[in-house]
DNA sequence: AAGGACTGCAACCGCACATTT
DNA sequence: GAAATGTGCGGTTGCAGTCCT
């Protein structure tokens, strides 16, 4: 259908019309621009994925650290497919809610390159449309019956997008109760590798790149690994990795984090 | 051409669990 | 062991782009 492609540009807003939504923290809140995302890409690499309320203050976004995990997690992350989800994507997705229910973060790490975020967006869509067909085959079956049927909800009246739905409730939370844990990582995993990914793949190079070299180092281009998102394109292709007197002031700030 | 409806996606929120102090 | 802090998750919302009338 429609890619939405081009609409990315809403994670950076232009700069006319950048607002200042600010949360009562004094936390900036909204769309990311480009520079908060090449700031944010550049303190990760730095700090790695974690500590991200040390990584936001340190790197002097005006965002909670939980903002800024999110915006890493799901759209900055080099790992991270863009675009359309293939068929055998898409078919995938089935496979795994039916299997885990609502445990997106778990499908995601089955699907690699795919963030839980993107899957439970997909998904949404996709039982949406599901209902949506559901209830005009059922409002054109019965027509010729009563219009008090059609008007019932569509839980009720479509069994396969009801099941799926109501896989919602029943796996609320369901992530917590540690399950099967054992057996069932280890199931995981041979999805993981049968797809050629180790789960934790990313960290590996990311790994690679905190021991290459000590805080405030220049950051070695070589060991980045080819991006996926655009900022990373933009990264690469010239500014961050050669970003010249905005080093400077980040080297600042890592004296000064060094120093608290 | 205009504007309302629809769609897809980024981002926020609240909660619970994990880890650190 | 308790409190504080950090992290991760699922649910939800709002907005921009596209389609349709």
């Amino acid at each position: 259908m429609k890619t939405k492609q081009a609409s990315k540009a809403k994670a950076a807003p232009s700069p006319g019309k950048e607002e200042e939504a600010v949360a009562p923290g004094g936390f900036r809140k909204g769309p990311w621009t480009e520079q908060e995302d090449m700031k944010l890409a550049w303190f990760v690499r730095l700090f790695g994925e974690r500590r991200w309320d040390f990584l936001a203050k340190v790197s002097g976004l005006n965002r909670t650290g939980k903002s800024c995990r999110l915006r890493w997690v799901n759209y900055l992350h080099p790992d991270l497919k863009r675009g359309r989800m293939s068929p055998e994507e898409e078919r995938l997705v089935v496979d795994l809610h039916a299997r885990w229910g609502n445990r997106w973060s778990r499908i995601a790490k089955a699907m690699p390159g795919r963030t839980d975020n993107e899957i439970k967006n997909y998904w949404r869509t996709h039982t949406r449309k599901l209902h949506k067909d559901t209830r005009a085959s059922a409002a054109s079956a019965s027509t010729t019956t009563s219009t008090s049927m059609s008007a019932a909800s569509p839980a009720t009246t479509s069994s396969s997008s009801s099941s799926t739905i109501d896989n919602d409730n029943n796996s609320h939370h369901g992530h917590r109760d540690q399950e099967t844990a054992a057996s069932q990582e280890q199931a995981d995993n041979q999805l993981l590798y049968t797809a050629g990914i180790g789960m934790d793949s990313h960290l590996l190079w990311n790994d690679a790149i905190m021991d290459s070299y000590a805080w405030g180092a220049a950051v070695p281009s070589m060991i980045v690994p080819p991006p996926s998102s655009p900022v990373w394109d933009y990264c690469c292709s010239d500014s961050l990795w050669g970003i010249g007197d905005d080093e400077v002031e980040y080297k600042k700030m890592l004296a000064v984090a060094g120093a608290s």
